[in-house]
DNA sequence: TCGGGTTGCTTGATGCATCAAGTAGTGAAG
DNA sequence: CTTCACTACTTGATGCATCAAGCAACCCGA
């Protein structure tokens, strides 16, 4: 935390800018070929993609919220919609009756199969060809430590 | 573009994670702030912001559009409500009849006013404070990169 | 074993983003 | 001077995100 807060510089604004632009336009970029492809947003998209990542394809509702990078209550909704399509199912946990599990269905895992191959296109046409190894792991880190801030908030 | 298009591996998804766990998690975290301070939303801000550094606090809605991140439709609407509070002033262009103008009006100015030290103060807390100047080069290097790449799509 | 606090999740209302369609002005070819 | 294509913007409908509230289930101390 700065003692004082002066408004940015022009080192500061020309990088500052960028970003926004990066944040404010990437997930649009991510959404349309997948919505194209097969009809789901990004955020769906990586509900399945995390769940299919998972033991068992299954995992409690609040893990997978943070794992998604999204709020409790988003990951329900989408996931009410996501059962409606019967792309993953929803059941009680047997050690605790507060939680939910989500599981991965046939139908959810259909779905993947046949979004990856785009959407892994499209991430490598916006990130992977443009960058180094290096840059790569470097760009890796620097979003590592800005997001440890934004939870520190 | 490349040619195959394997999954990532597991350098690539070590950036790949964190990286749209950047774009998906930032755009809460300005909200909050300005929205606690002034009632506006990140992207609002924004538009009053590139206004007020617009030669006459007056632009073009899709020049706006554009500076902003954003659809002519989003700005249409956006500008419809700012209007209605008064923090903008929307009138058409005297050259060209298709085009509309807007203009930050005082009210526009003592928001951002109002609103620029708490929204600097956060960006610095999240960003700034982490990284050192040539860090903060390179980030904003490779977000143009990367944005030059959406555009490209 | 019972009360208060906490956790995990869902729901309904509101407000926002997006998309497709529509209107109107402009420029340029014929 | 008219028509056609294009540009600039607005609008209305739909669907999604967010927030606050609610409801169980759990945990723990007395």
């Amino acid at each position: 935390m700065s003692d004082a807060a002066p408004w940015l510089d022009d080192e500061e604004m020309s990088a500052w800018l960028p970003l926004i632009g990066l944040v404010m336009r990437l997930p649009g970029a991510l959404d349309q070929s997948l919505r194209r492809d097969v009809g789901l947003s990004h955020f769906e998209y990586g509900v399945l993609a995390v769940l299919e990542q998972a033991e068992d394809q299954t995992m409690r509702m609040s893990d997978l919220a943070y794992l998604c990078n999204g709020s409790l209550s988003r990951l329900s909704h989408v996931a009410r919609r996501l059962e409606g399509d019967g792309l993953l199912r929803r059941y009680a946990c047997p050690t605790d009756g507060r939680s939910t599990l989500a599981t991965l269905t046939d139908g959810g895992r259909e779905v993947l199969k046949k979004a990856a191959p785009g959407h892994v296109q499209t991430v490598r046409d916006l990130i992977f060809d443009e960058f180094s190894r290096d840059e790569i792991r470097l760009l890796g880190d620097m979003c590592r430590r800005i997001i440890a801030r934004i939870q520190a908030q």
